[in-house]
DNA sequence: ATAGGGTTAG
């Protein structure tokens, strides 16, 4: 009889065999005995606890977690209870494969049926809810511990340690691991990882002196847990320091801390160092690769991060790690490289890398640094995924590319489907709100920042500041600025850039002395902030001074931009002698921006002679922008020198230096209606146009009369005339003027700078329309008001 | 131990 097979006696066998199956982990063999099981044991044999019992550690041992339940499960309710271990090691398997709320469910199940956890479930179990960010259930599983007094245990507090500290609480952490009664390295060890994972690096160190202090010896696990904080911070000195340690231990052998090292290094911008002890590894791995990849990629050693990646290949055999890969892809980006990140985009389809998260972010952000917006978004649209780091980068991106607009479209997309904003995520909402002027979205922004716990981060009321600032809210850019915990120098240049450009220049200079008063160290940016505030509100002297105090006294050395600021500040109040002299007499070569920048004060202070002589020399280095055309045409134009005017504009064409068409736009209700020059495509055109007429038939009234050298066209003065009115400001401002409530202000944004005739027009367009009206262009904030505008003419 | 998203100026 078949069944006779299956007799007790030969169960030791089976039990044997499956022991080495164990052993081996050989999941092949391991399942053709099931399988033999099942055929020829018959019942008795498949309910047998004890090859139950081997077969449920069979799948465990082969991480097959699943398998191995299900097996689990048909162990009899009585002799389950009596298995404490074996919960243990299922627990186990789950939270070390996933997925991990199997765990969770498996611990629960377990206290149901009344079994007593043990020391060793705890640690299984909250392994699992760090896994899941699941701080709830861990909390609820610290008390069990707590209400079965294993909390004196080592090994139990060093997982509770361990879970609060990967779920971000490092002050619950702290306080379990204060209550320890004995701790020992493993312990400190946990604690300073935490530090170092959340970026606490002094916390860290210092826990490390005291673990010395108490005659606890760090180990290897503590080196290569602080090393990754110290590189963050680039605090080179204490690296060295825990270098030599290593040295005197040896350490330095072991491949994680070598590899810990050289990351250090890398980040500190010590390529030599890092190089030196990649090649003193005996033994490297994958990571050790990727490390030494990413420190040339970090220290901009581009061409030898792409000789590594050939190298390994040739020494170590086998493809690169996805890691390894996204590093160099990052290189790409910072090259600007768009050929070689396609190239590596598809290298990595070949390798099958495409489903993966990390890699497939990597390219997003690769193709928007590199100014593809439009690979970006065809790549971002294809992902079968998106986490939050995928909208963050393609929302970044489309700031960075000048598609404000589109990246909160992004931001609202993400909300329908469901993936949570992070703060990495605001830091290119904000930038967009600030780009757009978008008040409504970006007080939408600071509401969410604040439920979010983000307004703790400086970062974060950085971009707050300069979002208020540019939407014209300086008030509440001050408030944020105010009640910030901690400043950094962005904060202070954000805040003086906003004074500057709303033309409050004394008050940008008073905030510089708070600055100095409250100990922070200026910038090169905190003197282009204050330069060019100077410049907006006509302050020459304090402009002079600043200049000759920043490399006097700051010890910073004016670059391109600061002479930039300089040359305008002079230009503008009308010292074209002197801005000319400065540019003649710096410490290196002028370019032809610079040399446009003088230009612009030429033709403000309608000075021919030296505006040739500046043209040419523009001509000679090559005209670097639209705008040096853009200048040179309008100087031929207002000379009447027509043929010349024509020229430049074909050789505009013909070196593809595209004028960008001027547009403004307004924010109504939360939506944004853009406008180019001439623009009929808006659905209530005709009504904004026939606005624009009464006004004009208005303002002429007044004693207004088109300021025709604005444009730079030969045509006649009736059409000169229309051109004018046509301009995207006057549109947008028409249109702010029948769409928004009389008592409420208008706010108009244009990506160019405002036009003179525009400007002209909109001080009348205040007295008729009895409105106030703010635009914002590329450089600063007009405020009109009964007639006059709070430039000053500094623009 | 390596790895994806980030603020200020021109």
């Amino acid at each position: 009889m078949m069944r006779n097979r299956g007799t007790l006696s030969s169960i030791d066998g089976y039990l044997q065999l499956l022991e080495t199956c164990i052993e081996s982990k050989s999941l092949k063999q391991g399942k053709i005995i099931h399988q033999s099981l099942l055929k020829f044991s018959g019942e008795d044999f498949n309910s047998h606890s004890l090859v139950l019992d081997k077969l449920t550690r069979l799948y465990i041992s082969c991480k097959r977690p699943q398998l191995a339940h299900r097996v689990f499960d048909k162990i009899a309710q009585p002799e389950r209870k009596n298995k404490t271990i074996l919960w243990n090691q299922m627990i186990r398997a789950y939270a070390w494969d996933g997925p991990f709320e199997k765990a969770v469910d498996l611990y629960d199940e377990m206290v149901d049926s009344g079994i007593k956890p043990t020391k060793y479930t705890y640690p299984f179990v909250l392994k699992a809810c760090s896994a899941m960010h699941d701080v709830e259930t861990g909390v609820k599983i610290h008390g069990h511990v707590k209400r079965h007094n294993l909390d004196n245990d080592v090994y139990v507090c060093t997982a509770l340690v361990n879970f609060y500290v990967k779920c971000g609480c490092l002050e619950e952490a702290r306080e379990v691991f204060d209550e320890m009664l004995e701790r020992d390295v493993v312990a400190w060890n946990a604690m300073v990882s935490g530090y170092s994972l959340n970026g606490m690096y002094w916390d860290a160190i210092g826990l490390v002196l005291e673990m010395q202090r108490r005659g606890l010896e760090p180990n290897s696990s503590t080196v290569a847990a602080i090393l990754p904080v110290i590189g963050e911070a680039s605090m080179l000195k204490e690296g060295k320091s825990f270098h030599s340690f290593c040295l005197r231990r040896g350490f330095d052998r072991d491949v994680v801390v070598g590899t810990g090292l050289l990351d250090m290094y890398g980040k500190c911008g010590l390529l030599v160092y890092a190089r030196r002890i990649f090649s003193s590894l005996a033994f490297k791995n994958e990571v050790t690769w990727s490390a030494v990849v990413g420190a040339c990629v970090t220290c901009n050693s581009m061409g030898e991060s792409f000789e590594l990646l050939g190298k390994m290949r040739k020494e170590v055999g086998g493809s690169p790690s996805p890691v390894m890969l996204a590093t160099v892809v990052r290189g790409c980006a910072k090259l600007n490289d768009l050929n070689m990140g396609r190239q590596l985009h598809c290298y990595m389809i070949k390798l099958g890398f495409s489903f993966d998260f990390m890699v497939c972010n990597t390219l997003v952000s690769m193709y928007a640094k590199c100014g593809s917006r439009n690979d970006a978004i065809r790549f971002f649209e294809e992902m079968q995924a998106k986490d939050s780091v995928s909208y963050s980068a393609i929302i970044s991106g489309c700031v960075q590319n000048g598609y404000a607009e589109e990246a909160l479209q992004l931001f609202h997309k993400m909300q329908l489907a469901g993936v949570e904003p992070e703060l990495a995520t605001m830091m290119g909402f904000l930038p967009a709100c600030s780009y757009l002027a978008a008040l409504q979205h970006g007080v939408c922004g600071h509401g969410y920042s604040i439920v979010r716990g983000f307004t703790a981060d400086i970062s974060i009321c950085n971009a707050l500041i300069d979002m208020y600032n540019k939407c014209g809210k300086m008030d509440a850019a001050r408030h944020v600025f105010n009640r910030m915990h901690e400043k950094d120098v962005v904060s202070w240049n954000a805040m003086i850039v906003g004074y500057g450009i709303h033309g409050l220049g004394k008050e940008a200079i008073l905030l510089f002395q708070d600055m100095q008063n409250g100990g922070y160290e200026p910038d090169e940016i905190t003197f282009i902030a204050l330069l060019s505030a100077c410049s907006h509100s006509g302050l020459v002297t304090e402009g002079k001074h600043l200049f000759s105090v920043m490399s006097q006294e700051f010890n910073i050395a004016p670059k391109m931009d600061h002479y930039f600021c300089t040359v305008d500040l002079l230009g503008r109040a009308g010292l074209l002698d002197e801005a000319h002299k400065l540019i003649t007499t710096m410490p290196f070569e002028p370019d032809a921006h610079l040399w446009n920048v003088l230009l612009a004060a030429c033709r403000i202070h309608n000075n021919i002679e030296l505006a040739e002589e500046v043209s040419e020399k523009i001509q000679t280095l090559g005209p670097a922008s639209p705008g040096n055309f853009v200048l040179l045409y309008n100087l031929y134009t207002i000379a009447q020198r027509w043929h010349d005017a024509a020229n430049i504009r074909i050789q505009q064409k013909e070196l593809g230096f595209e004028k960008k068409p001027g547009c403004s736009w307004i924010e109504v209700n939360g939506i944004f209606h853009g406008f180019v020059g001439g623009d009929c495509s808006h659905q209530e055109s005709s009504k904004i146009y026939k606005k624009l007429e009464e006004l004009m038939a208005e303002m002429k009234r007044l004693g207004y009369a088109a300021e025709s050298q604005f444009v730079y066209h030969d045509v006649d003065e009736e059409e000169k005339e229309k051109i004018l009115l046509y301009h995207s400001e006057k549109l947008a401002v028409a249109y702010g003027i029948i769409s928004l409530k009389p008592d409420k202000p208008i706010m108009v944004t244009k990506n160019l700078r405002v036009c003179g005739d525009c400007h002209t027009a909109l001080k009348y367009i205040t007295i008729i329309a009895k409105r106030e009206i703010t635009v914002r262009d590329t450089s600063r904030f007009h405020h009109f008001k009964n007639g006059t505008c709070s430039c000053g003419e500094f623009w």
